[in-house]
RNA sequence: GCCGCGGUGGCGAAACUGGUAGCCGCGCUUGCUUCAGAAGCAAGUGACUUCACAGGUCAUACGGGUUCAAGUCCCGUCCGCGGCGCCA
């Protein structure tokens, strides 16, 4: 058979077909078992379907479920879709598409990509998040966070388009005006429904020390995200008024540097302070300016500070002076007590008094500057120091002063101690029909009731009942839905009509994987202790903060109500770099979406994912481009192939060089592949295949071991298997080998068949023989009668591999030169290791004995005398490496190697 | 702006705890094979220097620093990407 017949979609569909038959990816609970939980994030089901991201995610997910399949493991290796959300809502009113019938083509739409992937999914366990089954759960868990107190309603600010009437999402405002209507977008405060992640933000910070596999940066992010810190409230009594503002701050050192207050816009003691003096006008046209711009506007340095004078005084507790307090646009509510004391160490209250001619004052100078003065500063001075016009702190560091003077104003009852999170609880509520129905019913007697358990779930009406015009909420005007009865007196009542964040969907997904028919509950219990936590879960960078959080503290709160057994969700994280397409992430608005399924029914499935594994460390960022992706499609030809070759074995017994060669690398590759596999190198490990692939055929002509060959090729089968599933199972029934390769053990290397000095010195024959013969024939010669081989060891090479191992064992650069050298030479060239080997690769003879490691060398250059004697009959003499004698020899025959033909 | 990550050949990219920078692939060059093309096979391929080999010089965004030794560690700058709480 020739290469070009080969179909490659052909086979994949065949062995699709039979995996599926056979039904070997179907996940069964085992407890004699050891599992494995092998998740990939559940995708959006976007009417692009799946793109080039998509089929990173999944090839790497799935190359290591099917690794751990090999590996003996019971691997539980799911995929559903989140498929609620903004998109399907944004299709119904822009272009009047229903938007379960739009998901649900969406859906099928990706999983026949998926399909075609051949990805080892127990599809029985689907889930999809819009149906009824699913997300009465979402209610349920809801409930129970009421009862728990762990959910609240408040009021909370939205984007507000006051022509449409409606609540829009910070993707639907367009540089500050609405999408549709494109009026200026307002922040309108609405009562909202609040998850109490707070509750939990001691606990989330606390275990991600237990997430050992976790990428350190998540980690990072996580923390920074949960924001603790330890500080002080202190209190600022307002004069001529019987009120006080708090504020919070970690800098206890600067209180006496305090020399005015601010507030945030929407700080509510605002009016009071202000009403009736002839600062309100002016102070409530600000407040009003204000909260149009956004928190992440107004927190953004380089954005202008504004502010207003309130007309009103603090007095500072330590110093006693009398401070103005103002309204500013930097401060922001959700943060400490969204009041600032400010002052001449903090860079933006620095800029802000400067700008408003409001005096400051400093209290910590520089160690070296006795008479260190304000009016000497353009900028804040935010270093350390020492504590100046600070009363009995005076002489103290900052650092120092810091605990005392927070104890002192704690005493005297001006501050209290608090700790203070960035972390803020997690609205919920979305103005929109196309989402989880908030289990909620206002009844004008009974107030707030939450819905009865057993009414669950509250189903969405059908998207034929609703009008979707982009105006309000589309299930405020459903009266069907929105008209209800209260459960407790039973007259009439109006339900809640705000939907659930699909964050809340995408919090406990993976524990319905492990009982998608579950009908009594969110998820069977045993099960879920069978299989939680996920071994492995796989996804986008871009979920680092938000949903990795929101499903650390979903599964906490599920815990606590007995529901799992784990503190935390997922043990190891593998965040995968995105692909990039022109400098961006792929997505329809850009426009730079790639299909895969253009490669696929070009090249096959196994190409594709072939391609995109090998194309980068799946961690890293990587910019899409299908060049080279020919060359994954060569790698698949080419072990077909070999595979398919008839090769004429050699009748020896003993194994010839090439055969140890063969075993050595095969083995070799085995462990190199399974220690890549298991750090996720999956890039590199394709790569450790291509040369076992490039090896073997490199000597398929040369008569070598049958058994040691098919041993190799079975082993690259099985260690093909993950990354090219088909093509695999394809060549293990050409080997005449029963049952799958997807669920053979994965290939044990034996350490004692490795043997890295007979791979090089392979190498090195190949070399010279190759050298030899382009030699002759340049020379014209087509059979010489003697040959004298000069042969120059490649020293640098030697020296740096020895030095290097020497380095690694003693650590210490200057005691290996020192039995290298002596001490003049020492001092001659100094300590530079370049220099120390020009100096010996200039006089070989002084070559300490641990440099010379030439007898390997010495054998295969014996393997090369009887292979020329063998071939050319030929008398070979062979001179060992002189180096004059190298030089000689290359200006003896330019343009080529050191070979001497005579 | 803040938090996190990254910047290495013509291209996609490797490089363990600092120790020969550029594994593997693409592309390209030369040769073999072929009626021809495709495919395949063999050799070469960071830049500069040199008739050429040997050798040398310069190279991991930029500028400094630590070290016998820096892509790797530290400080600063520039650029790109992700996230910043209603895209998912």
């Amino acid at each position: 058979m020739s290469d070009a017949d080969i179909d490659f979609n052909k086979i994949a569909q065949k062995w699709q077909k039979k995996w599926a038959e056979a039904k070997i990816f179907k996940a069964k609970e085992d407890s004699k078992k050891k599992k494995a939980y092998i998740l990939a994030m559940y995708p959006y089901p976007s009417g692009e379907g799946i793109h080039m991201g998509h089929v990173r995610n999944y090839a790497i997910t799935d190359a290591y479920a099917r690794y751990k399949i090999m590996r003996g493991f019971n691997v539980l290796h799911p995929m559903g879709y989140d498929s609620f959300g903004l998109p399907a809502e944004n299709a119904a009113i822009k272009r009047h598409i229903n938007p379960k019938k739009w998901t649900e083509a969406n859906i099928a739409l990706m999983k026949s990509q998926q399909k075609l992937l051949g990805l080892s999914y127990d599809w029985d366990r689907e889930i999809a998040s819009h149906y009824p089954e699913y997300y009465r759960w979402n209610q349920w868990i809801f409930l129970k966070m009421l009862e728990k107190g762990l959910a609240y309603k408040k009021k909370a600010a939205a984007n507000w388009c006051p022509s449409c009437r409606t609540v829009l999402a910070n993707e639907q405002v367009h540089e500050g005006t609405c999408w549709r209507c494109h009026s200026q977008v307002e922040q309108k405060e609405l009562e909202q429904w609040f998850l109490k992640i707070t509750a939990y933000a001691d606990q989330l910070l606390a275990d991600l020390d237990k997430l050992g596999n976790w990428p350190e940066r998540v980690k990072i992010m996580q923390k920074n995200w949960i924001g603790k810190s330890q500080g002080v409230e202190i209190t600022f009594p307002v004069e001529g008024m019987k009120k006080t503002v708090p504020t919070f701050t970690t800098r206890a050192d600067t209180i006496f540097s305090v020399t005015f207050v601010v507030l945030a816009p929407e700080h509510p003691f605002i009016g009071e302070l202000t009403k009736g003096t002839k600062y309100e006008k002016e102070v409530a046209e600000f407040v009003k300016a204000a909260l149009h711009e956004s928190t992440i506007d107004r927190l953004n340095e380089e954005k202008e500070k504004k502010g207003v004078f309130t007309g009103r005084y603090a007095v500072n507790p330590a110093s006693k002076e009398k401070i103005p307090i103002w309204v500013a646009n930097f401060a922001v509510m959700e943060y400490g007590t969204g009041a600032v004391m400010c002052d001449a160490h903090d860079k933006r209250d620095f800029k802000f008094a400067k700008k408003y001619g409001i005096r400051l004052k400093v209290v910590i100078r520089p160690a070296d500057k006795p008479n260190f003065d304000v009016s000497q500063l353009a900028e804040a001075y935010t270093e350390d120091g020492l504590m100046i016009n600070s009363g009995q702190f005076n002489g103290l560091t900052n650092s120092e002063a810091l605990p005392k003077i927070a104890e002192w104003l704690v005493k005297n009852k001006d501050a209290k101690k608090v700790t203070n999170y960035k972390l803020r609880d997690w609205l919920i509520s979305r103005q929109r029909y196309w989402g989880t129905p908030i289990p909620i019913i206002y009844c004008k007697k009974c107030g707030t009731v939450p819905v009865h358990e057993k009414d669950l779930p509250i189903v969405l009406p059908e998207p034929e009942k609703v009008k979707f015009t982009g105006e309000g909420n589309p299930l405020d005007r459903c009266a069907e839905f929105a008209n209800a009865k209260c459960p407790k007196c039973g007259t009439a009542a109006k339900r809640e009509t705000d939907t659930m964040d699909t964050f809340v969907d995408s919090s406990w997904y993976f524990l319905r994987y492990c009982s998608n028919k579950e009908n009594k509950a969110p998820f069977d219990k045993k099960a879920a202790e069978y299989w939680l936590p996920v071994d492995q879960y796989i996804g986008g960078i871009e979920h680092a903060v938000m949903h990795l959080l929101y499903a650390r503290f979903f599964t906490k709160v599920l815990r606590d109500l007995k529901l799992v057994d784990v503190d935390e969700p997922f043990s190891n994280l593998l965040c995968q770099g995105m692909v990039l397409k022109d400098g961006y992430v792929m997505s329809k608005s850009r426009g730079n979406v790639v299909d895969p399924r253009v490669i696929i029914e070009k090249y096959g499935p196994d190409t594709a994912r072939l391609f995109i594994l090998f194309m980068a460390m799946p961690e890293k960022e990587l910019e899409w481009s299908d060049k080279g992706v020919e060359g994954s499609f060569r790698l698949l030809r080419k072990i077909y192939s070999l595979a398919t070759k008839k090769v004429s074995y050699g009748s020896s017994k003993e194994l010839s060089s090439k055969d140890k060669h063969i075993l050595s690398k095969t083995h070799s590759t085995i462990k190199k592949v399974t220690e890549l596999v298991e750090e996720f190198k999956l890039n590199a490990a394709i790569g450790a295949i291509i040369e076992l692939v490039n090896l073997l055929s490199k000597y398929s002509d040369d008569k070598v071991n049958k058994e040691v060959y098919k041993e190799a090729l079975n082993n690259l089968t099985l260690l093909v298997s993950p990354f090219a599933p088909h093509l695999a199972e394809e060549l293990w029934g050409l080997q005449k080998n029963k049952g799958f390769a997807s669920t053979q053990q994965w290939p044990e290397y034996e350490e004692e068949k490795i043997d890295k000095e007979a791979e090089a010195a392979e190498k090195l024959i190949h070399d010279i023989l190759s050298d030899f013969e382009t030699v002759l024939k340049l020379a014209g010669i087509e059979s010489p009668k003697e040959v004298t081989l000069v042969v120059a060891p490649s020293w640098k090479y030697e020296l740096f591999k020895i030095l290097k191992e020497e380095i690694k064992k003693t650590r210490d650069m200057r005691a290996l030169i020192n039995t290298c050298l002596s001490e003049k030479d020492l001092k001659t060239y100094g300590q530079d290791v370049a220099k120390i080997v020009q100096m010996i690769l200039k006089d070989p003879g002084k070559l300490p004995e641990i440099l010379i490691g030439k007898e390997k060398e010495l054998e295969a250059y014996e393997s090369v005398k009887e292979l020329i004697k063998e071939e050319y009959k030929a008398m070979v003499v062979i001179e060992t490496a002189e180096r004059s004698k190298e030089q000689k020899a290359k200006q003896a025959m330019p343009g080529k190697p050191a070979i001497i033909v005579k």
